[in-house]
DNA sequence: CAGAGATATATCGTATACGATATATGCACT
DNA sequence: AGTGCATATATCGTATACGATATATCTCTG
């Protein structure tokens, strides 16, 4: 029984520095357009520069960082055109994707994102933040079933962490948390059911309400 | 006047491998399923595991390349089941993301976009197969207009990318090539016109199709 | 005093070297 | 003879060291 034939090389170096550094961009940690100096960052961590490179290089393929050539590594700066396109490509994808991870999903399946979504419901009630994030994250994914359908959820995985550093500027007003509660919540009913054009107008609705508030945020931020 | 701001790190000999390996694993010149050892590589090529190191983890991120913690990399095996969740992704994305390209695109992006088409139906009505796919994919790309859908041009760049290894199974049949000239045909036409119901039509069309000649030849080859 | 050129400095990118991990080989043991 | 363990080997991952590039500082000139 070794069902996990593939390990996503996890015990490098390389893969752990790159965990922690996308947590800080996404918690904001270090914020947008901050530069990544290589040297500073391997002397923090108490390890060289290579593996500090092989993870910016990890994140600047996840679009969290910018690269230029002899000039080094910076966080990618916010953009509500990127915004845009973030929601665009997951309204396009996302929706279709959970239909067909309900049909795809197998009992351990089931368990996993019923189990994902207890947990965001109470992170989410008990205002954890930081944590809620990612726990949407790992909600959304488990709604698709990453394990049939593993180029789906490698770039929705992207989308999603993408989704979350905008997502964050926005999540205080606590109207949004009980709204985003009663949204999954009817989604994964949904989801459970198999009722694939009730799942899908709920998702669509879900990731539009989400990012039309994001879109306010942004104009209120840019009109001070 | 330095109009490109962002030049994405082309040079350094990490890219330059990206690029190499890269066309052979699209090639076919290293199979799915090949190992990809750093030392030989490293040696084949004149220089350290350092950039082939880089090189092969950006493939990774691609999804060109899988790898293993302290087994080494190998080129990613085809499969059925991607071969469908590309065509899948591609039919959500690309022709919303074509009708978009088509309104933003200015003066220079059109012609870039006309051009390219013009290299494309050259290289096929010569079947200069090896430049076709890249080709091929250019053109699609265009139509996209990049500079104006940065992600959604990254993302779909690599589905292109990972479809092109697929395709090139099954495009030695020659209707195949005169059908592909005349539907791009039709695309460009559609696009240049600013058509958006017919273009969304004519490339829902495009990918299907080819997706469906690509499903017979890979059940062909199942069957042998 | 402003601007162009040359030099200095900091940071980056890669070669070399070495310790760590996984697989393969051989041996003892049942 | 087959199974389990210890050793040997090959490859990987990372530290160190150094050459290369881009930016900043300084100098010289108009």
């Amino acid at each position: 029984m070794h069902s996990e034939a593939a390990a996503p090389l996890v015990r490098t170096m390389s893969a752990q520095l790159t965990a922690l550094v996308r947590a800080r961009i996404v918690s904001g940690a270090y914020a947008p357009g901050a530069a990544l100096p290589q040297d500073a960052l391997a002397a923090e961590f108490g390890v060289s520069k290579i593996p500090v490179r092989e993870a910016l290089l990890q994140l600047c393929a996840e679009g969290l960082v910018d690269g230029f050539a002899h000039r080094g590594f910076q966080v990618r700066p916010l953009s509500a055109a990127e915004a845009q396109e973030i929601f665009t490509l997951r309204l396009a994808i996302e929706p279709q994707a959970m239909v067909r991870g309900a049909q795809l999903a197998e009992a351990p399946d089931r368990e996993r994102a019923e189990d994902t979504g207890r947990q965001l419901h109470e992170a989410l009630a008990e205002g954890e933040l930081a944590q809620a994030g990612d726990l949407n994250r790992a909600f959304h994914l488990a709604l698709i079933v990453p394990a049939r359908q593993v180029l789906t959820a490698e770039v929705l995985q992207r989308l999603l962490t993408l989704a979350q550093r905008y997502v964050r500027l926005h999540l205080q007003p606590s109207g949004r948390l009980r709204r985003a509660r009663r949204e999954h919540a009817a989604l994964l009913a949904a989801w459970r059911g198999g009722q694939a054009q009730r799942l899908l107008r709920l998702a669509r609705t879900h990731i539009e309400s989400t990012y039309e508030d994001l879109a306010r945020a942004l104009a209120a931020a840019g009109t001070h």
